[in-house]
DNA sequence: GCCACCTTTCAGAGAAGCCTGAAAGGTGAA
DNA sequence: TTCACCTTTCAGGCTTCTCTGAAAGGTGGC
């Protein structure tokens, strides 16, 4: 079945086998808290200052630091002074890819999941105008994934039409002063969802057809028709 | 921009966070290259006996075993005992899409890649008689995210129209006593390509249609014409 | 029952990783 | 220039991880 013998691949194990330790040092970086927040944090919101990012970690300036340097060397972030602040980035794209992998699989896991505290399913919140929750993320995963949004979230994608099918005229949508489109890091699972004014158009477009309707606070409930639409407009998403 | 006050995840550098510590504690799982190469063929080339994996990977019983010990705890791989082998397999689906987001990233950086030894470019191997290298998981991915073959690789998928696009008479394959599909991990980029006989169709139709043409030894090179419609029918290759 | 084989467990030595706290390098404002 | 601020570096001490080698549990064949 392989071209190789059955023991054609004993250096794999080799730490200095190059796909090996390429892949197992970046599985060292992600594996710690600081780190991996730091990462998700640059990869999917975009660049931040060492004190914009030890401010949201509630973490010391040098012990994030030292991460961060861990990271720079590993080739994971860039940093850039700019007077005495010093702004890190995300290296590579594609790093989101990685991280949303991982988020998506470690949720899968029926135990540890974030079902805590008997909340309700989370199936749908809001984050201030927009949708957040599992229904958010699965909304920003199927347009990245139809090419309706680029990669990083931030602005259209070569095949828009899955905004129309969401009820979304693109046409209608003014994003005024604020961004068109940016991707938000969701607090509960980790993962984008999509804001600025198409997050909004996409809300109320859902709350127009009555796929959703408010619960009050954040909360919206998926009716009964969205129970059995959304799930054809979105490949994967499950109510419950 | 978000709904929570900027230092509102503080809590998610704490290890005891439930989000945090499945991510943290998945990438540490595949942080060691015993692991991780133990993971890639029980998740991409299917269950393995502990005897078969340790001699394929060259390492002793107990120091495998430890390491599987560990997976097993983590939740990552299962094992049945039958008579006195004890065979191992993934425990969840999706593990192979996290592997396989991690060996794209660590491809993608241009220096640690697998380009020693000034070998060919690998643009393109065969395996016995499928196509391998990056032609091989090119085509492997362009298939899953078409719908054309299942995320195992093992079946077709519910839309294989991918395969006529390719030049694959899918009524005259005749499978014979060899399996239909199989996932086949690449020993140099460690991501799966198609075998089985629908691999071995692929090849013989991408010979046809002179995409490729035979280099000596296992190696095939991408023609002028490959080179111009090898990347339309699959996004995101590029020949070289 | 006895032996061969596969698998699992265990303890100790060595290495690697991480946090804390203090101090140094630079930059901008007064 | 002096001060305040942001960032980076460093060393000590603690914890965690990993390998090695030997030994124990079980199973199937003779």
């Amino acid at each position: 079945m392989n071209g190789d013998s059955l023991a054609g691949m004993s250096d794999w194990v080799d730490p200095r086998h190059p796909v090996t330790s390429a892949v197992t040092a970046l599985a060292r970086e992600l594996a710690d808290p600081i780190r991996l927040t730091a990462l998700q944090l640059l990869a999917i919101e975009g660049p931040h200052t060492l004190s914009q990012l030890a401010d949201a970690l509630g973490v010391t300036a040098p012990r994030l630091g030292n991460h961060l340097a861990r990271l720079r060397t590993a080739g994971l972030v860039e940093v850039e002074h700019t007077g005495r602040h010093a702004v890190y980035r995300a290296a590579a794209p594609g790093l989101g890819d990685v991280l949303t992998a991982l988020s998506r699989y470690a949720h899968a896991d029926p135990e540890a999941g974030p079902r805590r505290a008997g909340a309700t399913a989370d199936a749908t919140r809001t984050c201030y105008d927009h949708l957040a929750g599992r229904l958010g993320v699965a909304v920003f995963g199927a347009l990245v994934r139809r090419g309706a949004l680029t990669d990083d979230g931030r602005s259209l994608g070569p095949d828009p039409t899955l905004f129309g099918e969401l009820g979304v005229d693109l046409a209608a949508v003014d994003p005024g002063r604020r961004k068109l489109a940016t991707a938000c890091l969701d607090r509960t699972w980790r993962l984008p969802h999509l804001g600025g004014a198409l997050g909004r158009s996409v809300l109320d477009a859902f709350l127009d057809q009555g796929l959703v309707a408010p619960a009050g606070g954040r909360d919206v409930t998926v009716t009964a028709e969205g129970a059995e639409r959304l799930p054809v407009l979105l490949p994967g998403f499950t109510p419950s």
